[in-house]
RNA sequence: GCCGGGAUGGCGGAAUAGGUAGACGCGCAGGACUUAAAAUCCUGUGAUCCGUAAAAGGUCGUGCGGGUUCGAUUCCCGCUCCCGGUACCA
């Protein structure tokens, strides 16, 4: 193990301790019920051709040093990979190429392995899983078949086997059941129930189910040919891609992720997440409180439901408002109105999602002709059509209260409708809205003279007993759409028969991807399933052809990681039972309502059914920020360029200066990867753009320089090939070694904020690394060096040294504040250079501290001071020892009124100064310290502060 | 609009139960070693004033304006700007 190596060598280093590492399976875990677990999950990635760039590795390099840490700390730490493999880009590539997205999909993966185990993770590789690997998804579609075999009991609030909801039915029909469904299910009785037919009967449990098949509204992308989730959804486009989306009603499969929204808005208290995150989750469910109203129709039948959250401001209502795709819309229209109101419809239906966004200032609506009569005071509302109302929140009718709401005042107000004032506090009606709940009612019949407070029990009582509305709450959050119109995804595990949906047997799992001619819809428009041929059942049935979203397998996949292998369960109840949750879960934020709902909602449901023990799946989150690139530009005047001309190109430095005037240049990204510092490598930069570098008939370019340098300009844009900007972690590590990008990395700043990625400061984290080394090694003249451990006893400023390093270490990694324990290992190794200190009993305890950052260099000074290699994993992290900082202490007796009343203990590791003690026994010093009974005081020149009491 | 986070040297960023602001690194400047370069090491480096052989010293300084305090980057009130999320949600 001994290699003497003059400067430290991190190639070949780092080649063999990886090597030792995987011969020795030294990252393998075990269940091992003797030692605490803990468990570290990255957010796995999706295994796109692009590999890895420098960005990816930031949160993995966080749970990392976690890992490590927590294992030197005694815990049986489970930290596993994978790879999230079913999405679009490898279909996209699919259909291009006719290539098997499972081929693709397997080659990026190998990428991704070689590029993390290159940057030295201590992954249990044994354990990774794949989504798109049929033995995984056996048990996407297991656990889908599982939602489906459940109904949910509002009662006692948790899913149940759809056997107790056929009970009830039987005993008392569906009336005294309280539970999520179809808004379309009739009433029944046990009588009736038992009168169904067995068909009608299953068919009437399908509109309870956790997954169940509706017409739904869905966001339909034409170029994707599939649906997307709203999360999918930004802006109006899709999220990959940029496609336009459209609105369309579709035979969709859903999840009844609605029946969690009051337990997954509650659980958010019992975990340690970001304030932001949390708050994200809780906009998205978007619970608001309120009560539901109906208001019949004047001179007919129907009546008109609203939901508001104002149903004090009942009075106050002068017009009611529906969405243009109000189901009622056809029968409230007057023969007079017909004409306006069809051509609104008609607009309303045109306007893509995005140009109603776009356009929330203009007042447009349209009066249908009929009314409705206010419950409450008889009088007759006029039915408008607008569409700032939403089909798909509440009811998609709202009572307008243009007192109270400025939208329904700017409404009001264009059209001439009336404004009624309800609260006496409310301000001056004349310019805006005033939403006030102070001050009392008036105008309000039975509500008059009553506060806010008083009012809603009133008006709640009212409208029960007068059977026209009930207090209701209201979610945001829908149901989710599960269907995709892909080929690359699970596939759903379903067959019809007469129509309806039913499971595969469940032998027959994993239902696998069937080989198809190509990746594209069927010519008849169907999924492209359609084209399988290879179905077990073919011809007999008729299959599923939608295949589940790309947040199924993500829904689950930390428990397959703690039993990989099983085939007789997604994990053994053993497994489960021990490694439970996950303790640290590191990721980008942009998963807060799509990945990190839908696990919450799957996991919640698996506890229902019990089989996994914890309510919740993630107890600490921490998101890391994204790793922005840092864009080189060369400005190439723009007069140079043509036939016969030699390109130029100005140095930033020069474009301001008086020299170039008013210089018309191009900007043009440039390779990060050839500038250092922003100075351009000349040369390279010819060799890798001749078709910048060159005229079109070869002539050279010239560079016009500063400082003998061309000095390049630079800007943060989002790391990504067309900007030149990407910086593959392959070439740190092979320029500067694994070590080093991990130590730079953590150094860059805040785990948790976005930065830019910035090569410069690189060299600061080589030369600590190689400061280290030398802290070993000596370079001799003959540039071989020389092994400078001794054995002798430490001093105690050496030991002070160490010991503030294990403290602020151990502090930070617990606190996950890594940017700031990389300087503090600096100042170590930099005090212990200065003290000349290489002894084996400070440097064998600060290989052990520093080891979860840089394990390669740490492994191989491990092995070289003589212990047994490979086992500083497995090495207790140092015992921090107080008495090595406060070795110096000093107590100084303070007097007040002549007497001593108490000590003081310095927090400064000296006796005071002069000036410190002058000020110690200052008069008015002693006075103000009079009655205050200080138990420590910390002193600093000129001054006395920290009085603690 | 609403919600969340932020603003500190030339740069990335340290420091908040209130207590010597600018740790550490980059960059820059000077020096040592070297035939030279690389590498390495040492010194200096917020602004400004006064001043010296060298020093010492003063004033200002954590986005802006106030407040509390012996003392504020930190706490309170009022703004400005930036980043992230979200939105006709009734």
């Amino acid at each position: 193990m001994n290699r003497r190596m003059a400067e430290y060598n991190h190639r070949e280093v780092e080649q063999t301790w990886q090597r030792f590492w995987e011969e020795n399976q030294t990252y393998k875990t075990e269940t091992d019920s003797r030692k605490p677990k803990y468990y570290v999950l990255d957010m796995f990635p999706y295994p796109s051709g692009a590999g890895l760039h420098v960005g990816h590795p930031l949160g993995y390099i966080a749970s990392d040093i976690f890992s490590r840490y927590k294992r030197l700390k005694g815990f049986n730490v489970l930290h596993p990979m994978g790879f999230d493999s079913f999405g679009l880009p490898a279909e996209q590539y699919a259909i291009q190429t006719g290539q098997h997205p499972a081929v693709t999909t397997e080659r990026n993966i190998i990428r991704y392995i070689e590029q993390l185990k290159n940057i030295g993770f201590s992954y249990d590789w044994s354990r990774e899983v794949r989504t798109s690997d049929p033995g995984f998804y056996k048990w996407t579609q297991w656990i889908f078949m599982e939602l489906f075999r459940s109904w949910y009991n509002n009662e006692a609030d948790r899913a149940e086997p759809i056997e107790t909801l056929v009970a009830k039915f039987e005993q008392n029909g569906n009336q005294s059941v309280n539970a999520p469904c179809d808004d379309n299910t009739p009433t029944f009785t046990a009588e009736q129930w038992r009168a169904m037919s067995e068909q009608e009967q299953y068919d009437m449990t399908l509109k309870y189910r956790l997954t169940y098949v509706a017409d739904a509204v869905v966001n339909w992308c034409p170029a994707l040919g599939t649906v997307l989730a709203n999360d999918e959804v930004k802006d109006g486009v899709s999220e990959r891609g940029g496609y336009p989306v459209e609105q369309k009603k579709m035979r969709q499969w859903m999840m009844r992720i609605t029946a969690y929204a009051d337990r997954l808005l509650h659980g958010l208290d019992q975990i340690d997440w970001s304030e932001s995150l949390k708050e994200q989750q809780r906009n998205w469910i978007g619970k608001s409180v309120g009560a539901e109203v109906t208001f019949q129709i004047e001179n007919r039948e129907e009546t008109i439901k609203v939901y508001t959250t104002r149903v004090d401001t009942i009075y106050g209502v002068t017009f009611m408002v529906l969405a243009p795709e109000h189901e009622l819309v056809p029968e409230l229209t007057t023969p007079e109105q017909r004409e306006a109101v069809e051509a609104y419809v008609n607009a309303a239906k045109l306007r893509s999602e995005r140009d109603r966004m776009a356009d929330v200032k203009t007042v447009s609506g349209v009066f249908t002709g009929s009314y409705v009569i206010n419950p409450f005071n008889g009088e007759k509302v006029p039915i408008w059509l607008a569409d700032y109302v939403l089909a798909g929140y509440g009811t998609g009718a709202v009572m307008a209260v243009p007192s109270g709401d400025q939208r329904d005042w700017t409404f009001a107000t264009h059209f001439g409708l009336p404004i009624v004032r309800i609260l006496d506090a409310q301000k001056d009606l004349d310019t805006q809205a005033d939403a006030t709940k102070d001050g009392r009612y008036v105008n309000s019949g039975i509500i008059n003279g009553l506060t806010y407070q008083e009012a809603i029990p009133v008006l709640i009582r009212f409208l029960e007993e007068n059977g026209i509305g009930k207090a209701k709450t209201n979610y945001r959050l829908r149901d989710a759409v599960f269907s995709r119109q892909r080929y690359w995804g699970e596939p759903v595990p379903v067959y019809y028969k007469d129509g309806l949906p039913y499971l595969i047997d469940e032998t027959d799992l994993p239902l696998e991807l069937p080989a198809v001619d190509k990746y594209l819809p069927t010519e008849t428009g169907e999924p492209p399933l359609g084209r399988a041929e290879d179905w077990k059942y073919k011809g007999e049935y008729e299959y599923e052809l939608s295949t589940m979203p790309g947040w199924a397998g993500s829904s689950w996949y930390w428990y397959r990681y703690m039993d990989p292998h099983n085939n007789q369960a997604f994990a053994s109840k053993a497994a489960v039972d021990y490694w439970r949750d996950v303790d640290l879960y590191v990721g980008g934020s942009e998963h807060a309502t799509g990945h990190l709902l839908y696990s919450r909602f799957w996991n919640k449901f698996l506890k229902d059914r019990g089989y996994v023990p914890e309510e919740e799946p993630f107890k600490k989150l921490v998101n890391q920020g994204m790793i922005q690139g840092r864009s080189n530009f060369v400005y190439r005047v723009k007069e140079s360029v043509g036939e016969g001309k030699a390109p130029v190109f100005v140095s930033a430095g020069l474009l301001e200066s008086s020299d170039w005037p008013t210089m018309a240049v191009t900007a043009l990204h440039v390779d990060v990867n050839i500038v250092s510092n922003d100075v351009l490598d000349i040369e390279a930069f010819r060799k890798s753009r001749p078709d910048l570098t060159e005229s079109p008939d070869g002539i050279p370019a010239e560079f016009i320089l500063e400082d003998g340098k061309y000095i390049c300009g630079a800007e943060i844009e989002k790391m990504s090939k067309s900007k030149y900007n990407v910086v593959n972690p392959d070439d740190i590590v092979e320029r500067y070694g694994a070590d080093v990008l991990r130590l730079y990395e953590m150094f860059l700043g805040p785990l948790e904020q976005a930065k830019p990625w910035n090569t410069n400061g690189i060299d600061g984290v080589y030369r600590f690394i190689r400061k280290f080394w030398r802290l070993f090694y000596e370079e001799k003249a003959d540039n071989t060096s020389k092994w400078i451990v001794t054995d002798d006893a430490p001093t105690p400023a050496e030991l002070k040294v160490l010991h503030k390093t294990i403290k602020k270490t151990q502090d930070d990694i617990e606190a996950m504040s890594f940017n700031t324990t990389v300087p503090a290992f600096m100042v170590c190794v930099n005090e212990l250079t200065s003290l000349k200190c290489s002894k084996r009993a400070i440097l064998q305890d600060l290989v052990v501290i520093l080891s979860p950052f840089a394990p390669h260099i740490t492994e191989e000074l491990w092995a070289v001071l003589g212990n047994e290699p490979g086992t500083v994993t497995k090495t207790g992290f140092p015992a921090f020892e107080e008495k090595y900082l406060v070795e110096d202490a000093f107590e100084y007796p303070i007097q007040i009124n002549g007497k001593v009343r108490t000590t003081i203990s310095f927090a400064i590791d000296r006796a005071p100064t002069e000036i410190e003690k002058e000020v110690l026994s200052n008069e008015t010093v002693q006075k103000w310290l009079e009655g205050k009974a200080p138990k420590k005081v910390v002193v600093v020149p000129k001054r006395i502060v920290n009085v603690v009491v």
